[in-house]
Parts: structure tokens; C-alpha cells; sequence
RNA sequence: GGGCGCUUAGCUCAGCCGGUUCAGAGCACCUGCCUUACAAGCAGGGGGUCGGGGGUUCGAAUCCCUCAGCGCCCA
């Protein structure tokens, strides 16, 4: 059930008159967030065209999202993402930027094929060979139809302000003839290439992958060692060895030597073709050049020298498979070894290896590899042994390094203007730790293997001439072979990396390679907010793209928030469990709840813990915050009324020192937000924004004002009341929007207006407050607090003595400064309202009489004097606690301003200080000193 | 092995360039309140020698060194 939302600007049937009318004392969510999301989409507030920039002069701000994947499901890592985006746009959007924050998705070519295949092995018992790959990418296009980007809905249910017509896909045509323009431009630089290299190879996927998709996993493994027979024509200089130490080679039983060589990996001996050592290790000097009969394949390889060996590692003689080791392939091509692969795409021993072995899955192969040599007499034993396992960032299985032919970026040229931006301070990063990060990548960057064995992706823009062998890399498809004109033309069958279209997502969505106005007016982006786990990924290789194809760096500002975890610190994750549906969470507790609570944790560079088992205490604070929201709005608006209110200006002349205080901690708060936001820290946005509404504005002012509203204290005040808090409220509400947007507008909508003052069209629209410093009032500020400070002790005695909330008492102020007994007699109301003082008596010496006392911190002393109630023995123990703890900070300070380094050295001010507090501590103490010698004389 | 970061109240975290009554918030806890905006609330309260050690300084939770524990990234 939904209220029907009132729209006093665009609608001109809505009801003209906004009030408190008949609000539920309770923020029911569903109500209000998804009407009001509509309202602003049906009237295009979110939406920015090129025109507003290049016509109308506005300053862009934008945002392009990371775009989710177009099957995944929402959940609270997006939450987090999105929300802090959101702020940034909508608070930017009411500074009057042209504020544009673009949504879309990514076609996640492994993620999405995999989905896709597995529904087909389901449903139809089927693999994507036996239907083909045209019938299969038009499954795949059908799926993504179907269920795609309904993410992007799900985005819209947090509120996620962006400029939605702009929606993009990675793999739309426009952002299609991106990727293939780059592709053609960098090969006709020569900036991509084709090679055989050793590549991460998942044998689950069936695809190379980048070096940054094979994630390393910690791993408790075995070193094993094996031993490989010298050849007879080497059993000389092994014995020459092993007799000048070489521990690594030992005498065989039947006659011979062998040498020792030390893996993880037993199954790769089966490819090995040498070994290799240190040319520097005086060990193994004789043997270079020799060879040795490799165990169960039977054949003879030679024993190489090549610096890469590390002589302290294991023996100092490494095996070395040139077809499934990076390292091995790199000695491979320096000393000509032979390069024999030996096992299929899938991770199966293939038929080069010996027959014992073939079609046994690696790790099959591995243990029975181990047998086989012990069996021998050529195994010597394991020892436990810490690796790191690289695997499928996509499916997690173990990953093959495995010689390959595919295509890649020469990275080196492009990281340069990417590293350089870092250093010059062209890129901002927040927290800006990340930097280095960044740097190191860039500066050890690697060429990047873009080609994948897929079908679901962007197709390699390459032909091959079948007649004469041409290669052609172009943009558009070629009919004939551009050399023999033979139309036998075959396209590369693979497509790129996800990332390579992403990476231009900056400039894509705008239209690029054309020269849109869109394009001129918002690239360059400014903010990029998202997790440091794609800072390789996707952040680095944006920025070279925008390097490389648009001059400049695509945003400058970067914004890396903390993971979100369950409350044992896990990630959340789908096998796990642990995760926490944003959407339920917006049906539970609503979207403002959610995104007050992921804020509220979103200390700069941590992470995020929520319990996925408890809602209700992971999402509280945010839904009790809304509701407090709430129900300020409700009385602000039933007390305000329903009659004209004044501007600000018109009852300058009745304000009031509370008035003046609310004005001027509003002016704070405005400030310290919005120095929050331009430096990213969110968590203090948000405490200072709870600081001021709910700690000013609903626990004091609100209070203060009652009696006013209700016109008792005539009708001046009342007037004065009305417009400070109509103006207060209205700005506190243009505050927290960015925060808490359908709470704050819903009330907003309902604010009156004073006549002749403009109203904005919607609060997403209206205006970011700007501190102004007239209203910066430090004596009402000083005035207040010490009145609050008044009340809190009244309070704390009335407590202390278990005087009941009802009860009536009187005050007694010994020693009040002149200033301080005209605001407390000005506020004698109000002392009544808050502390249930009746009557305040003023005296110049300490009361006789039984009674508890405070000293306040201009030294007054607080007298309540509780005949009956008081505890005599428990009053001079508490005041012997407090003039104790007095006296130490008296005592500090004294030291302090005793010691002439001190106040030789330290700053004028900080002396004064130290000497302001000497003075304060002192006074408060003789106060409490004076009262304890009455009591004690009292009753001796 | 290299790099980055963390260790502050029972829990999650603030505390920015060293100096606001010997450290703050939320949650949790204790006590009292359904006071006509709000019990998703109000009022009051307990709880921390800021991981250990050393140093710089007039002054360190804050800067430096070191040790211990934890986490992340890269090889």
C-alpha cells in the first residue's frame, strides 16, 4: 500500500497544501521509496544531456559505474558501491553540477558462457560444440534477454540517481566498434601481437587467461624429489661431483649415478627435455653438457647452464619443462632445449607423454608418475612444502601454465603516461596508500594475453588468407584476401578479454570513436569509485586506455571503499553462505536504512562487517536513524502548522539566543559535511550529520522551541520559532539527501514555504547548502553549551538521589558569573522543561543545608538541596571522588605551566589554554572543597 | 622473499598536519521512564594504563625504531 505522492511543483493537481497531515508515526519505506524514485525519473532529474554543458555552461560532474556483470544478482558489495556513488552524484547534482553517472553492464565473457553452458548440460544434456557456436551466442543473447541487466533494476531499488537513458552494454554496437577500433589501432602500432608463450591456462573453462585472472592461493603442498640416472658418459664427472660435495648426486644401486631435482609437480617430468644449473655453481660444473636418461619416458636429456637457477634452492639442479613452466620456457629459449608439451587443453596427459600415462587426468597422473619412480628406486621422498596455487578467477580450479599461441598487448609503452599521472598527482587516490600499489603494477607490468577461447565476447578482428597465409586485422570484415584476393578467408576463432572492452568504458558509453558532443562535454569523468581488488583489472588499464585513445586520464579522483564481510570478518560469498540480499534488506528495513548503515561503517579504507544472521542489528542504526528522521519531520511540520511562514530575514529582529545557537551549529554542520565530502570521508559526513540532527537539532532544539510553538511565549517568538525552524529543517534535509534521499524528500514535499521565497523544484534538485559566516555565532554557541551543561548536571545529581522524573526541585547557583545568571534566568522556562527545576536561587556563599552539589565549569556551584533524600556519607564520598580528580588535572597543568620549556616553547595559545583550564580546574575544585568542609563540619 | 595495512571500551570502528576537563560514537550492558514527534524513543550510568618495549619532544593514541599477533597484494 502506497500513499499517493504529493508533488506540489510538477504536478499542478497536487494539493497545495503540504502539512504533517495525518503522517504515520512510523516511516513505513515501502510506502514512499518507490513512487518517489519514479517521480524523479518520470520528470528527468536524473538526466543530463552534452547541450547543458556545452550550451548551457554547467560544470559536468561524472561518474561512469563498474559495470556489473549483465547475469549477476545484486548483492551487498554493489550495495556499498553504489550507494557511495549515489551520495557523490546527488550531492554534486544539488551543487548545480551537470551531474551524470552512468549505468550498464558488462557481458562477462567467462561468467556468462559458463552460466549458459551449464544450463545447456541441464536442460538439454548438451556442450556448446554440439549445438555450435552461432546457435550457441544466440542462446547466450537469448539468456541475457531474458534475465540480463535486471541487476540494473535491482540498483534502482537503493535509489541509484543515475542518468538511466544512458544505460550501456559492453557488447551494444557502439561499444562493439570501440573495442574493435582499439584492437586495429594497436596492432597497426604494433602494440598488439600474436605469440606462443607460456599462458594461464584453465582447463576447466577451456581458456587462456591474463596473469591477473589467476589468482594465487596460499597452499600446503609436497616437495618431492626425484632422481634422474646420468648417462653413462657422464658417470665420470658425476662421480668428480659428488666426491667434491655435490650432495644432490648419489651412486646407484645397480651401478651408475643419479642426480637429484626437486618438484611439485611431479607430472611435468613427463615433458621435462633438461636440466638445468647455476653456470656459476662450482657444484656442477663437469656436468654441463652431459646428459641423463629422464625416468619412465625414456629419454635422453642434456644438462644445461642458465643463471635463472637459484643455487641455494633445493639441490641447485632444477628439471625443466620449457611446455608447462614460465621460467623453464624462458631457459628453453636461451639454451635450445626442446619444448614438448604433454598434456591437453583439459588437463589430461596427452599422447607425447608415455603410454602408461596417457588420458589420466594431471592429478592422476601425478600420483601415479610418484609410484612409478618409486617403484624404480628413483623416488627420494617428499618434504611438506608452502606454494602458492594459482587458480580460475572465475571457477576456481587449478590453473595449468601451458604453452599456447594468443594474442597480447606490449603493456611497457602504455603503462608509461598511467605511472606518470600517479606520480604527478594527476590521479588522486583515496585512501591514498593505493598509489604505490598502482605504481608497482605499472612499473613491472606485464604483456597482457587478451585472446580467450570463448564464444561469448567480442570477436578477434583478424583474418587469415587460407590461400596465401595473409593476415588481416581490420575494421571492417573483409570479403577478399587484401593480397591474393582469394575469398578462402578464416576469422580468428576467439574473442578478447572482458576487461578489453571495459577498459574503454569511459569513453565508450559516450559514443567514442566518434567525436559526440557527448564525448566533449563529460570526458574526462572526474570520481571512479570502486573495491582495490580490480585496481589492476580495470582502474590501471582505464586509465592507460584514456591515455592512449582521448589524450588525458578518464577521472581523477579515485575512490576505493573496503569489502564488504560477514561478522566472523568473511567475505561474503555464495558458497559460503554468508551473504546478505540488499534487496531484502530494502524490503525489511528500506533503502535509506541501508545506506545510512553501509555509510556509517564506510571508515576510510575498511572494510565492512555485517552479520548476515542478525538484520536487525546489522541494519538498525540505519532504519532507526530514518525513523528519527521521521518523526522531527512529523513534529516539525504538525508544530510548524498549516499558516504562512516567514522568511529568515523577516524575523531577524525576535530571534533568539536558541535560534541564533540552532543557525550557527547549522553553519558548522554544513561546512564539515561538505568538506567530508570533497575529500571522501564518508563516515565523517555521516557523524557529523547524526551529530547536528540528531544531537542539536532533535535532542535540543526541538525541545526549545516547544513552549514557542505553542505560543506561549507570544506570538513573536512563535513567528521566530516557525521560520528558524522551517529554514533549519529545509537545509538539514537538503543535507542528508545524499544519504538518506526518500526519507529526506518525503518530508521535504511537505515543508511550507515562506510567500515569495523560490522553492525548488524537488529536493534532489534544490540547492547544496553553503555556510554562511554570518551566522557563525560563538557566543550563542558558548551560551548554550553552558546551559546544557547545567541541565546534564541537574539531571545527573536528580539521578544520583533517585529523585523521581516528576519531581519538582530548586536550584541553588553560588557564584555565577553575571552573564551566565542573565542566560539562565532567560531560559528559567526551559530549565523547567528539561530538568524539572521549579525554582533558581542565586547566592554569592555556599548554601547551608543538606543537598548534593556539582561545580560547573565556570565554577559555579550547583546546589540541589534534597532534604530526606540525601545520603550524607555517599555526598562527601562523591565529592571527595571529584575534587580529587580536579586536583590531578589541576596538578597537570600546574606542572605544565611550571616547566619553562613549556611555556618557552609551546605555542602563545596553547599556554593560554593551559592556563585558562589551570584556572577552571582550580575553581571548580575550591568550589567542591569549600562544600565538603561544610558537610564535614556539619556533622562532626 | 618483496610491498601495503591493521592492533583504541564486550563487539564494530572514529580520533586527519602531536596540544579543546588524563580518549569518542554506534551496538551491547545496567538503572529509571509508554513525558501528546519518535519505546525503531527519552534520561542517567558502568566500561579503555590506546598490542609490548624503546626513542624524538616542553608535550605522543597521534611521529620514529623495534618486537609480537592478524589481514591483504605481488613474486
Amino acid at each position: 500500500m502506497s500513499e499517493p505522492v504529493p508533488d506540489p511543483v510538477h504536478d499542478s493537481a497536487a494539493s497545495t497544501a503540504p502539512g504533517a497531515d495525518a503522517l504515520p508515526t512510523r516511516l513505513d519505506p515501502a510506502a514512499i521509496e518507490g513512487p518517489l524514485f519514479q517521480r524523479s525519473l518520470d520528470h528527468g532529474v536524473f538526466s543530463r544531456s552534452a547541450a547543458d554543458v556545452l550550451e548551457g555552461g554547467a560544470e559536468p560532474y561524472v561518474i561512469v559505474i563498474p559495470p556489473p556483470n549483465v547475469t549477476a544478482v545484486l548483492h551487498m558489495g554493489h550495495g556499498l558501491n553504489n550507494t557511495v556513488q549515489d551520495v557523490l552524484v546527488r550531492w554534486r547534482r544539488m551543487q548545480g553540477r551537470a551531474a551524470v553517472w552512468v549505468p550498464g553492464t558488462d557481458h562477462a565473457g567467462i561468467a556468462t558462457q559458463n552460466v549458459v553452458e551449464r544450463k545447456l548440460a541441464a536442460e538439454e544434456g548438451k556442450t556448446r560444440f554440439d549445438v555450435g557456436r552461432d546457435e550457441f551466442v544466440g542462446r547466450v543473447w537469448d539468456f541475457v534477454g531474458e534475465t540480463g541487466g535486471s541487476i540494473l533494476e535491482q540498483l534502482k531499488a537503493i535509489g541509484s540517481s543515475c542518468d538511466w537513458d544512458r544505460t550501456r552494454f559492453t557488447l551494444d554496437p557502439e561499444l562493439s566498434r570501440a573495442v574493435r577500433e582499439v584492437f586495429v589501432r594497436l596492432y597497426e602500432k604494433d602494440l598488439i601481437y600474436r605469440g606462443e608463450y607460456i599462458i594461464n591456462w584453465c582447463p576447466r573453462c577451456g581458456t587462456a587467461l591474463s596473469n591477473e585472472e589467476a589468482e594465487g592461493v596460499e597452499t600446503d603442498g609436497r616437495l618431492h624429489h626425484l632422481r634422474y640416472p646420468f648417462s653413462e658418459d657422464a658417470w665420470a664427472a658425476a662421480e668428480a661431483a659428488a666426491s667434491a660435495g655435490a650432495s644432490a648426486i648419489v651412486p646407484m644401486e645397480g651401478g651408475g649415478w643419479a642426480l637429484t631435482v626437486s618438484t611439485t609437480r611431479p607430472e611435468t617430468m613427463l615433458g621435462d627435455t633438461g636440466v638445468a644449473v647455476h653456470p656459476d655453481d662450482e657444484r656442477y660444473l663437469g656436468l654441463v653438457g652431459k646428459s641423463i636418461r629422464l625416468p619412465l619416458a625414456d629419454r635422453r636429456i642434456p644438462i644445461v647452464a642458465d643463471s635463472w637457477v637459484d643455487r641455494e634452492f633445493g639441490t641447485g639442479m632444477v628439471k625443466v619443462t620449457p611446455a608447462h613452466d614460465p621460467n623453464d620456457f624462458e631457459i628453453a629459449k636461451r639454451t635450445g632445449l626442446e619444448i614438448l608439451n604433454i598434456l591437453t587443453p583439459e588437463g589430461a596427459v596427452n599422447d607425447d607423454a608415455p603410454e602408461a600415462f596417457r588420458g589420466l587426468d594431471r592429478f592422476d597422473a601425478r600420483k601415479d608418475v610418484v609410484r612409478a619412480l618409486e617403484a624404480a628406486g628413483l623416488y627420494a621422498g617428499a618434504d611438506n612444502h608452502r606454494l602458492t596455487v594459482p587458480h580460475c578467477y572465475r571457477c576456481d580450479t587449478v590453473v595449468e601454465p601451458r604453452l599456447s599461441e594468443q594474442w597480447f598487448v606490449r603493456m611497457k609503452p602504455l603503462a608509461e603516461p598511467a605511472l606518470a599521472a600517479s606520480r604527478d598527482g594527476t590521479l588522486r587516490f583515496h585512501p591514498e596508500r593505493w598509489s604505490k600499489t598502482y605504481e608497482d603494477w605499472l612499473d613491472n607490468i606485464r604483456d597482457w594475453c587478451i585472446s580467450r577461447q570463448l564464444w561469448w565476447g567480442h570477436r578477434i578482428p583478424v583474418w587469415t588468407c587460407a590461400d596465401c597465409g595473409e593476415v588481416m586485422c581490420v575494421r571492417v570484415d573483409p570479403t577478399s584476401c587484401s593480397a591474393c584476393e582469394s575469398t578462402r578467408l578464416e576469422q580468428d576463432p576467439d574473442v578478447l578479454d572482458t576487461w578489453f572492452s571495459s577498459w574503454l568504458w569511459p569513453f565508450s558509453v559516450f559514443g567514442w570513436p566518434e567525436e559526440t558532443d557527448d564525448l566533449k562535454a563529460f570526458y574526462p569523468g572526474h570520481t571512479l569509485v570502486t573495491a582495490p581488488e580490480i585496481l589492476f583489472f580495470w582502474v590501471a588499464r582505464m586509465v592507460m586506455a584514456g591515455y592512449e585513445f582521448m589524450g588525458e586520464a578518464p577521472f581523477h579522483d579515485i575512490f576505493l571503499h573496503g569489502t564488504v564481510r560477514d561478522a566472523q570478518g568473511r567475505k561474503m560469498s555464495k558458497s559460503l553462505g554468508n551473504g546478505i540480499d540488499p534487496l531484502e534488506v530494502v524490503d525489511r528495513f528500506g533503502a535509506d536504512a541501508l545506506r545510512w548503515t553501509v555509510l556509517s561503517m564506510c571508515g576510510v579504507g575498511t572494510d565492512i562487517h555485517l552479520d548476515h544472521e542478525d538484520l536487525e542489528a546489522a541494519f538498525s542504526p540505519g532504519r532507526n536513524f530514518a525513523n528519527k528522521l521521521w518523526n522531527a519531520g512529523r513534529f516539525t511540520l504538525m508544530s510548524v502548522g498549516e499558516g504562512d511562514v516567514k522568511a529568515l530575514a523577516q524575523v531577524e529582529a525576535d530571534l533568539e539566543a536558541t535560534d541564533r545557537w540552532i543557525l550557527s551549529r547549522f553553519q558548522r554542520a554544513t561546512t564539515g559535511m561538505t568538506d567530508g565530502l570533497e575529500r571522501f570521508r564518508l563516515h565523517d559526513v555521516v557523524d557529523r550529520a547524526h551529530r547536528f540532527f540528531w544531537g542539536d537539532f532533535a535532542d535540543w532544539y526541538l525541545e526549545v522551541v516547544k513552549t514557542r510553538l505553542r505560543g506561549e511565549e507570544g506570538e513573536a517568538s512563535r513567528e521566530a520559532a516557525r521560520a528558524v525552524l522551517v529554514h533549519v529543517f529545509d537545509g538539514t534535509l537538503r543535507l542528508l539527501h545524499p544519504m538518506v534521499p526518500f526519507v529526506t524528500e518525503h518530508l521535504w514535499d511537505r515543508i511550507p514555504w515562506p510567500a515569495g521565497e523560490t522553492r525548488p523544484s524537488s529536493l534532489p534538485e534544490a540547492p547544496w547548502p553553503v555556510a554562511d559566516p554570518a551566522r557563525v555565532d560563538a557566543g550563542a554557541e558558548a551560551g548554550f553549551a553552558a546551559f546544557q551543561e547545567l541541565v546534564a548536571a541537574t539531571r545527573s545529581l536528580r539521578k544520583e538521589y533517585g529523585v523521581g522524573e516528576g519531581a519538582e526541585v530548586s536550584v541553588v547557583l553560588v557564584g555565577a558569573p553575571e552573564g551566565f545568571r542573565a542566560a539562565v534566568e532567560a531560559e528559567a522556562l526551559r530549565l523547567h522543561q528539561f530538568a524539572r527545576v521549579a525554582r533558581v536561587d542565586f547566592g554569592a556563599e555556599a548554601v547551608q543545608g543538606v543537598g548534593a552539589t556539582a561545580a560547573l565549569q565556570n565554577g559555579t556551584e550547583l546546589f540541589l538541596p534534597l532534604e530526606g533524600l540525601i545520603d550524607l556519607d555517599r555526598e562527601r564520598e562523591r565529592l571527595g571522588r571529584e575534587i580529587e580528580r580536579l586536583g590531578g588535572q589541576l596538578k597537570g597543568a600546574m606542572a605544565k605551566l611550571a616547566n619553562e620549556n613549556f611555556t618557552g616553547r609551546a605555542p602563545a595559545d596553547v599556554v593560554e589554554k593551559e592556563r585558562e583550564k589551570a584556572d577552571t580546574f582550580r575553581q571548580q575544585r575550591d568550589t567542591l572543597q569549600l562544600k565538603l568542609d561544610s558537610l564535614v563540619a556539619e556533622s562532626a
